[in-house]
DNA sequence: ATTTTGGGCACT
DNA sequence: GTGCCCAAAATT
């Protein structure tokens, strides 16, 4: 009897075992199709010594219907599967659905029919229609595809195929990318970038895991260094993955991609349209792929031939996912690059304290790059302490920041405003009876949006028109805003400065990549005088002219008692500060704050780098945080109030005692209701030697909840939310 | 997780 | 007896 066990895509059905049918040949890692009852499942054939046993007798098992046409998943990739379920305690099952992400590219490769606007004008034009021609513009999609964009009917778009309007394009779902070439454009490098860059190369040619921190400050040109180890990666014919923390920062990225390999590398992330998404899997696996830029989904992906990684601005927050399998694709970048024996390059101006520590204790080689490119000079940072210059009342920008911004108006040089809140105003109450505007799924306030006339809330997505009354006591016209947003701030900036050209840059206004161009285009053309941003512009963006930042509260994230709190802040504004003076002119930096005296602040404005994170690193040792010491969160969340609360006191009442771990809690969440669920949370604090996830599983294992109950595990929070 | 099953119950 | 709802069992 020829039997295999299989890893699917369903945690609550342990692993499944089959027979293997005459004729059929499986090996570790091939993506077969199984029936289960009456359906059928996709798997991945593993090691049956690394699954739990299963006591099912050879007469029960059914054959494999078939092996799916991808290749079988390498070794290192099953590795890495069962290493993130293993460290972020998440089920095998989740972290393997990750990796098979585009379920329709396991059915092959084929054609299919997408479609497309003719252009011709139409006979008859319904509503519908209307929206249809007016959203479909430039697509090209598969009906369904275009029906979710154009948000009409998928009958609508029939119709309009069968009236001329709509013209059916045979697609070639394996159709090659364009190939590009290491040679295309060989760039002019410093000696301190070339000498860095010759190191990734070596690298890179030698093969074998490698891990590099290459620390450079904001301008010092990281990018063009780890292209020529990209470009040797290319030569080799090697794959290479570059993960960025956001898709929004792919515009800029793309076109100096371009500039450089002559070609666009090959985009993953979440938003892909499926038709892209299946294109880009099977070409991956395939090996055609050469150059992928993603979001951290990235990471799971089966690329033949991995030559290096790269995770560029490798202390965001955003490469921790946070929800799922909470897994931080930093981390998880470098043991992929270990299984797969391949160097791996952490990039960034302001690492976290953790890859710091590495590099110290020699795990990672840090590279250093402490000047910018082509002379120009990092920009001076001053303070303004609000408490003794303070906005006039109802405002949120101090004299000295506007008299600045004015400065550069009559210069013709460019400003940015960095406040890191969406939205009009925070917090909108009722100035008659004090109601306040709060979310019905989570323990949050409604958001003001003044652009779109409603109160949004920034976790779950729920909206709401802007009412005309107090839904509380029925006076009209009584809402006050309470607290600046971007929005807010733009307003207060044309009151000011009449004449100045002033856009607001957050998600709301840069969705899409054309959205992105467009204001890189206007702002590169001087058409902008004054940007006022979330944290979407503090990298990435080049502008020679833009001479002044403001930041306008810099003490908005040092509030919450998070862990990283000091840390984030340092990193936001030493990034946005580093979009100043790029160019021949020197820029100048101004931190709106309450507290100067902070650490934080002090080591910005002194230019001082290594006290602020001697500090830090203090403060982490004593509070016995990472990287000496570890956290992590069990999250339990239900409907019901009563079922959660009770859920979590029955993991408190568990708890073990150990002397090298301390549990806290159960305690409601900071955001005790979130998307509609009530969240209790424990927090657990070991010390660095401690066997947490072990400890974790044993104790969790032993214990049964409704299936209402979820039960989540947060290995090294971030969000302490 | 999803599907099938079987029991209890109201209704005919 | 039939239909319906829900809990329990099975799925390899």
């Amino acid at each position: 009897m020829n039997r295999i066990r299989i890893l699917h895509f369903n945690h609550a059905l342990g692993p499944l075992d089959y027979r293997v049918p005459d004729g059929m040949a499986v090996e570790p890692g091939s993506v077969v199709l199984a029936p289960l009852g009456p359906r059928q499942i996709v798997g991945i054939v593993w090691e049956a010594d690394r699954l739990e046993a299963s006591e099912v007798p050879d007469s029960k098992l059914r054959p494999l219907l078939q092996v799916l046409p991808v290749p079988p998943l390498r070794a290192p990739l099953r590795r890495l599967i069962e290493w993130t379920a293993d460290y972020y305690c998440a089920p095998l099952a989740s972290v393997a659905r990750m990796a098979l992400s585009s379920t329709a590219a396991l059915r092959g490769g084929g054609t299919m029919t997408e479609y497309r606007l003719t252009g011709h004008e139409p006979a008859r034009l319904t509503p519908q229609r209307a929206a249809a021609m007016d959203a479909l513009h430039g697509e090209q999609a598969t009906i369904r595809e275009l029906a979710d964009m154009a948000s009409v009917s998928e009958g609508v778009l029939r119709g309009m195929a069968g009236a001329g309007l709509l013209e059916p394009v045979t697609v070639d779902l394996d159709r090659p990318y364009p190939r590009a070439r290491p040679e295309h454009a060989q760039p002019e490098l410093s000696e301190e970038q070339a000498a860095a860059a010759e190191q990734f190369v070596s690298a890179v040619r030698d093969g074998g895991f490698q891990p590099f921190l290459l620390d450079g400050v904001t301008g010092s040109g990281k990018t063009e260094c780890y292209f020529e180890g990209l470009a040797e990666a290319l030569r080799n014919g090697r794959q290479v993955l570059v993960l960025l923390p956001e898709i929004s920062l792919t515009e800029n990225f793309l076109r100096r991609f371009e500039a450089r390999f002559g070609t666009p590398p090959v985009l993953w992330h979440s938003s892909l349209k499926a038709t892209e998404r299946r294109r880009a899997w099977r070409a991956i696996a395939s090996g055609e792929v050469q150059v992928v830029v993603g979001a951290r989904s990235a990471l799971f992906l089966p690329y033949a031939k991995l030559g290096l990684i790269v995770v560029d601005e490798a202390h965001e927050v955003s490469f921790k996912q946070d929800d799922g399998v909470r897994y931080n694709a930093r981390d998880v970048a470098v043991i992929r690059a270990r299984f797969e024996g391949v160097p791996v390059i952490l990039a960034s101006a302001t690492p976290a304290l953790e890859s710091l520590q590495l590099a110290e204790a020699g795990v990672y080689r840090k590279i250093d790059l402490p000047a910018r490119f082509g002379g120009a000079s990092l920009p001076a940072i001053e303070v303004i302490d609000l408490r003794v210059e303070q906005p006039e009342r109802g405002r949120w920008l101090a004299p000295r920041l506007v008299e600045e911004m004015k400065l550069r108006l009559e210069r013709g040089e460019q400003s940015l405003l960095f406040l890191n809140r969406r939205g009009y105003a925070p917090l909108t109450l009722c100035r008659h009876c004090g109601y306040r505007f709060q979310c019905p799924n989570c323990t949050a306030w409604l958001v003001e949006h003044r652009l779109s006339r409603r109160l949004a809330c920034h976790h779950c997505g729920h909206e709401t028109p802007v009412p005309d009354a107090c839904p509380e006591c029925g006076t009209p016209d009584c809402m006050v805003a309470c607290g600046p947003g971007v929005e807010r701030i733009a307003d207060e900036v044309a009151e000011l400065l009449p004449g100045a050209r002033v856009a607001v840059v957050t998600s709301d206004t840069l969705s899409g990549p054309e959205k992105i161009a467009a204001f890189v285009a206007a702002a590169e053309g001087k058409l902008i005088d004054v940007i006022v941003g979330t944290q979407l512009v503090t990298k990435g963006y080049h502008f020679p002219e833009l001479t002044l930042v403001g930041v306008v509260d810099a003490d908005l994230g040092l509030e919450g008692g998070d862990l990283r709190a000091a840390e984030r802040t340092y990193q936001q504004v030493a990034q946005v500060a580093g979009r100043a003076g790029r160019g021949a002119k020197p820029g100048e930096v101004l931190i709106q704050t309450r507290h100067p005296e902070a650490a934080v602040i002090a080591a910005l404005v002194a230019g001082d780098r290594d006290a602020f994170y001697a500090a830090e690193a203090e403060g982490r040792r004593s509070a016995g945080a990472p990287p000496f010491g570890r956290w992590a969160a069990i999250i339990v969340s239900s409907e019901d109030e009563a079922e959660a609360r009770d859920a979590a006191r029955a993991i408190g009442g568990t708890a073990p005692r150990l002397d090298d771990v301390m549990i806290l809690g159960p305690a409601p969440a900071p955001m005790s209701l979130l998307r509609g669920r009530y969240r209790y949370r424990l927090l657990v604090n070991a010390r660095r030697s401690a066997q947490v996830q072990a400890i974790i599983r044993e104790w969790l294992g032993g214990l049964n909840f409704p299936s209402s109950v979820r039960v989540h595990v947060d290995i090294d929070p971030y969000s302490f939310v």
